[in-house]
DNA sequence: ATCCCCACGTGTCGAA
DNA sequence: TTCGACACGTGGGGAT
């Protein structure tokens, strides 16, 4: 390249293509290894602040040499694109964890990676905002007092019927402030034909948990095993879902 | 662009820059605005199918044919590759929520809008997966079964201990699989001073509940409040932890 | 000595 | 017209 005529105008870096560029690109190479945190960049696009073209007066052949010194302008401006570029995609690549650019250094490699990264990060927050919410709608709602299991977490009644020693234990756990009042729950119960045995309230932590033990009336304890079940079923459905109409 | 020698070994489409790069132009700029949902591209680089240069017998100057394929060749390998550059942005692109790249549409901004939106999904699954370590946390050290307040709802043990009409109540839940053996829970209330008086176990959706209420064995039932209180609070981190290590 | 990748300078198109 | 952005073709350097 010879170097054109070195005009007054330009400033800055002149090019200087065959040297400078490859200490350019050797830089740029080692910069992609170390962590690059250059986030608050200028944004707005400032290249170019030359005064324009200054009003050309002068001879005609002023014509060849502007034309001459737009082009140096809009080299420069690519190269200081080209740069933004590089330092783009090294902070980028800064941002992604090595297990996910393998071994592979390009460019194109890393946008590919960075892609799938993305991707499992949203993922990931998909996930865990599930499980945070589920938890939250569990606690508002309220019922089981056991955690169920951790990967699946039930969006369970809170009230649950279930086989006892004397008959049928009913568990209700509510809110303590704008909860199931006792009486609701007890007179849902002996609406169900239940003659209630004993029936403890506790506090716990904040809930209340109403712990009846109930003997099933009809048949006086001739609960044949099957029918029993088939009771018991009935009962959990009827029971919860009266009861849950809050 | 003279159309060169229309050389038999080249294929496909063959470069016609000035019309088709401006159909290339205004495609490219459609597929930015489209959602692409391209990250199962086929990896590893396989441009440049021709035949090897076919072992140049021949005259001398189909050396300088030769090195004008090549030039082909390499402009195709070229072209290819800032297609896939550009497909890569695109789905780059169509990961990132709108609201980050505002009002822009240049890729520099889109990678620079990706940058921070990077940084923003690492940043949220930290503060996720953080309180959901602290719930764990203090779910082991700690016990409750309730979740107590809605915010933070605890990813909690299975152990509570409350006090109860007799004396004390252990509610254990456990796994039904995995889980906690009832003998292994009864043990470890027995040499804590507890003279069990009932437990029952139901199972509640696929878990164990546990359920026992014990007498406190020393100074039967000479519990003065506040020594009543120390003694369930102590009672508390002593059963839970000794249970909960499984 | 082939392939791959990168940076370069340039032409050009669309929008201020 | 000017300016920003993109695709292009090309040279060169570094791998395998």
């Amino acid at each position: 390249m010879f170097p054109l005529d070195p005009t007054d105008e330009l400033f800055q870096f002149t090019s200087l293509p065959s040297q400078q560029n490859a200490i350019q690109h050797q830089d740029n190479k080692l910069s992609f290894t170390t962590c690059i945190d250059t986030a608050h960049l200028p944004r707005k696009r400032n290249y170019s602040r030359q005064r324009k073209s200054s009003a050309f007066v002068g001879d005609k052949d002023d014509y060849r040499s502007d034309k001459k010194k737009r082009k140096m302008i809009h080299r420069d401006v690519e190269r200081q694109r080209r740069q933004e570029m590089a330092v783009l995609y090294a902070s980028l690549r800064s941002l992604v964890p090595n297990e996910y650019l393998k071994v592979t250094r390009s460019v194109s490699d890393h946008i590919y990676e960075t892609v799938n990264y993305i991707r499992h990060l949203q993922d990931k927050i998909q996930e865990l905002s599930d499980k945070r919410d589920c938890l939250k709608k569990l606690s508002n709602t309220s019922n089981n007092v056991a955690p169920d299991c951790p990967t699946s977490c039930l969006e369970c009644s809170c009230v649950t019927v279930e086989p006892c020693w004397a008959g049928v234990e009913v568990l209700v756990s509510t809110g303590f402030t704008q909860g199931l009042p006792l009486s609701r729950v007890l007179s849902v119960l002996t609406s169900e034909d239940l003659s209630i045995v004993s029936c403890s309230s506790t506090k716990v932590n904040g809930m209340l948990l109403h712990s009846t033990e109930s003997e099933v009336n009809d048949g006086a304890g001739a609960s044949m095993y099957l029918s029993y079940r088939r009771k018991l079923a009935d009962l959990k459905v009827k029971t919860s879902s009266k009861i849950l109409k809050w």
